[in-house]
DNA sequence: CTTGAAATTAAAGTTTACTTTAAGGTTAGG
DNA sequence: CCTAACCTTAAAGTAAACTTTAATTTCAAG
């Protein structure tokens, strides 16, 4: 499977899978005779996680982190067995990020449509800001709401 | 209460609450004679939604358009609630794909801890990809996996 | 054999979201 | 009164995550 067929079926530019290839994200692939990428189906399974990590918002830097270390083809069960059970451990880590956000989300619109018609907009403001406050740990105990601590 | 001391509540930079302002996202704030800002307690509010919006993926700009028009008052509710629901979607949707992901990985896990341990390392490994492939559904119609449409 | 689509590289460019710097004016404490 | 901490601005700098450009090379069809 050459560059291009890659990028139709996972949506990403060639640009991009040569991007992350540098980043160190895509471990080394095979090359042809004429020097062209040859890749394994396998890959686009890689993309795909890569795409989901980001979403959940990882960044790149971890993302790399996160995935298993892409040492080439000694597939022992084991081994095997333990980049699955990883992969379902960074899974997780992505359902929390995801979970808190969306918890956030649904205070935040609670609140708004609690309002009534003609209020003001910030009246009471203060009360559901500390419902979600308690609820999730949007904040830390100094009371200041933290930057999105990325979790690795 | 000046930027400083907003900064030291909110957790922000004072030269990020600047940014901020001058991207359109604080309305005009009030100036002593001094030229020092003087900010209300409102402020803070609309800072903490800034940040929430932020983590839930929205870019500035969007956040921008969600925000009321800070011309004068009321804040029309109902595009600012319309976008979180959907965000809401978003997410979930993200989410069910997750789930069924980490339900294949588990099951694969299990199928392979199940084999006897004289079996073909390689022939495993095939079976355990298609498995994979066949057990998540993480494309669309047309089979690419969608790039996190950011909706305004 | 020629032509156009697709591959390669290194390097430079873009966007977003800030921060840092430089050069100053203001204010509170000793 | 002096000094340090805080405020102001415009402008330049930074980091992440890509994309675009340019200058080739290769492949597939007619």
């Amino acid at each position: 499977m050459k560059i291009g067929e890659l990028a139709r079926e996972s949506g990403l530019a060639p640009s991009r899978i040569r991007f992350y290839e540098r980043e160190g994200l895509i471990g080394s692939i095979d090359r042809g005779l004429n020097g062209y990428r040859q890749y394994s189906r396998e890959t686009r399974q890689v993309l795909e996680i890569i795409v989901m990590a980001q979403q959940a918002g990882f960044s790149l830097d971890e993302i790399r982190n996160l995935l298993p270390p892409h040492g080439k083809g000694d597939w022992s069960k084991d081994k095997l067995v333990a980049a699955l059970k990883k992969k379902v451990i960074e899974l997780a880590a992505l359902q929390r990020r995801l979970s808190e956000t969306q918890a956030g989300l649904e205070a935040v619109i609670a609140r708004i449509e609690a309002t009534p018609p003609g209020g003001d907009c910030f009246e009471n403001a203060e009360a559901v800001l500390a419902d979600l406050r308690d609820q999730s740990k949007p904040v830390d105990e100094i009371g200041q709401f933290v930057p999105a601590k990325t979790v690795a």
